[in-house]
DNA sequence: CTAATCATGTAAGGCGTTACATGATTTT
DNA sequence: AAAATCATGTAACGCCTTACATGATTAG
């Protein structure tokens, strides 16, 4: 009963919303499902091989571009139900890696102007992307997608999380650049 | 000129504050470090040698309780120099993982029901988390770690970092379950 | 004519987890 | 007497990145 990987459940999502190639799934990973989930196209291919030999998804093979045929993958109906079921199943919990966090631990041993230019550095990084996810919501609600039902809805949902976080990070980096900057060490 | 890498950089992080052991370093490195960075005792060990090996770390080698001998580390005066020098480097952008966030997008293709209880659930863990910072917070606060300069200090600004992002995390937990509960599929 | 895009793969190596292995001391 | 804690390691395996490898079509 081989196990799916969360990348598999990942592509499973994306074939979902309709069919793809290996390099199209590559494309569409990139966003908005980047923000929270990325994938080369490296791991994808052995990825779709893997899913095909569960009989999760089928491929129509056709002349490609290169030496090799080109693969389009749809979800059989076995790779529906695994999605669906994987949709309501609680995630296990993850290792955070946070470097960002982890030198802030240490704050004490380095020098605090340098560092402080760190954290504004970071907080402008969240400023841009604030920008990035605003104008997508925006477009997003003018499209009507806020709500389920609508087919917009799953990428409205993360959008509003992600705006939630970004600004979060960016106000706390502003805070860590001013505190260390009003004590110089 | 062997790098080293970013659990080899936490690993001088907690030896900056003080000599430890492998195993007291697995400990220590659970909380707080724990919620933002994590290692097995299985990639402490080899990290330790790397670092002796690279010149960062020293030990004093004593009778351990096993077959083994047990080893103190302590940073060295290049651990140090390293650690300064890791603590205003930018961190390169590392890949997100999140498992709930790739729930949502597909979201259509659950059942809402039963998605709305998972949310619910991890709203609870978040709102568990955040009673726990909270606490560890006002010890801290008690402790007069609010600014650079106090020891706790990187320990406090971490916190109140955790508390923000758990607050936004599980009001959107909960927007996203009283959503899909307003609107059965 | 050059670069980008489309398209698919393999191989080597780092990072991280789980399981395996040993054995003294302290707590229940 | 049993369990937890202290203490250190190795081995196998999965996940993920970087580099390697091929070649047609399209856009500048």
């Amino acid at each position: 009963m081989s196990t799916v990987s969360a990348l598999g459940y990942a592509l499973l999502c994306l074939l979902d919303r309709g069919p793809s190639t290996g390099y199209d799934l590559a494309r569409r990973l990139r966003r908005p499902i980047g923000y929270y989930w990325t994938a080369r196209h490296t791991q994808i291919y052995p990825e779709l091989a893997r899913l095909a030999a569960a009989g999760l998804v089928t491929y129509q093979a056709g002349s490609g571009p290169g030496p090799r045929q080109k693969k389009t993958y749809t979800n059989t109906a076995a790779g529906r139900d695994a999605l669906a079921e994987w949709l309501v199943t609680p995630a296990a919990p993850r290792a955070p890696k946070d470097e960002l966090l982890l030198k802030t631990y240490a704050v004490a041993a380095a020098d605090s102007s340098r560092m402080a230019r760190l954290y504004l550095a970071a907080a402008a990084e969240h400023a841009q992307r604030l920008a990035e996810y605003r104008s997508q919501l925006t477009d997003l609600t003018d499209a009507g997608a806020t709500g389920p039902g609508h087919p917009g809805f799953g990428n409205y949902a993360t959008l509003r999380y992600g705006i939630a976080i970004e600004q979060q990070r960016e106000a706390w980096c502003r805070w860590m650049a001013s505190t260390l900057a009003d004590h110089p060490s």
